[in-house]
DNA sequence: AATGATGCGTTATGAGATAACATAACGAGT
DNA sequence: ACTCGTTATGTTATCTCATAACGCATCATT
């Protein structure tokens, strides 16, 4: 994304968890966990903790470098393979066109989610688009539609104003 | 993509080009950059034919495979930066979600773009969303969207009936 | 305990894209 | 035709993003 220089806001529309509103998260995500039979191993807590506790999308080898707790960094595959779960189960998100991860911030763990990305400040935030209608009918000559991915770009209502 | 094996049918609803047609696409082309002060080099020009004479979406390295005619290789920004032009002037597009380009298959210049993938035998193809209006509705929380990245999944009309 | 399935650690490599700098071609003005 | 600013290309090197492959550890089931 081309942010301009002249961007004077804040990034990160959704400010990260932090101390009991993150271990809340996390305690709700092992509680999901729990009811699909599925693990919610240590490096697959760590990455999604990652995830929680920031700003705005993260480049997978940002989370890499920040994985261990006293600064040593994880080995791609952990992170990719901790990623790739979150992403299965619904905790996260891959915005294709940055190449980069954000936590799920909707409630629903089946939902279509979609994201507008503003190019000044680099907020992604995410959304959940009623396609069906819309798509059915855009959607050209038969195709059978399983899945979407949207991405808009434009600017947050904070960079906006300034 | 994740095409499984079992897809028994013919890449690409597109065929390609070739021969005079091919030739009246590059010309147009030609015509259409004269027309804006723009020049289509012999770079540019040779990957706009690379893209027109391909069945389906192209990755970057395919085309730089293939770029000399005797079978040399491109440098890798030699392609790079024509597909960035290619894509400026609406002469190619870039799917995300697969790290791939196609030629653009509509008429306008500076239209929007969106993609329909089939998952079984990865053809793509472009249509244009009509529904700029609706989205900027559904986007939340006062977001001025300026472009949209919208790329669906599903099956063709051909891997549906097989 | 033996088995099978899943997940992790590790090494190495593959795939996608760009930075940086020098040279070449163009094109407007003289 | 010459000069100069601009745009494009050639080239080298490097950077970012992601996965293959293998062996070991862990867990649940028998
Ligand atoms: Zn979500
Ligand atoms: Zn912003
Ligand atoms: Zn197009
Ligand atoms: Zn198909």
């Amino acid at each position: 994304m081309d942010m301009g220089a002249d961007c004077h806001h804040e990034d990160g529309v959704h400010p990260g968890l932090a101390g009991p509103v993150l271990a809340d998260a996390l305690v709700l995500a092992e509680r999901r966990c729990a009811a699909t039979q599925e693990r919610l191993t240590a490096p697959r807590r760590r990455v999604l903790e990652l995830l929680l506790e920031s700003d705005g999308p993260q480049k997978a080898y940002d989370l890499i470098a920040a994985f261990g707790a006293h600064g040593e960094p994880a080995k791609p595959p952990t992170v990719y393979r901790a990623l790739e779960f979150l992403e299965r189960l619904g905790f996260a998100h891959r915005i294709e066109s940055l190449n980069a991860y954000v936590p799920c911030r909707l409630d629903g763990q089946g939902h279509r989610a979609a994201f507008v990305i503003c190019e000044c400040c680099g907020a992604a935030e995410e959304f959940e688009p009623d396609f069906a209608t819309q798509l059915a009918a855009a959607a050209p000559s038969g195709y059978a539609v399983r899945s979407v991915t949207l991405e808009a770009r434009g600017l947050c209502p904070a960079c906006q104003a300034g």
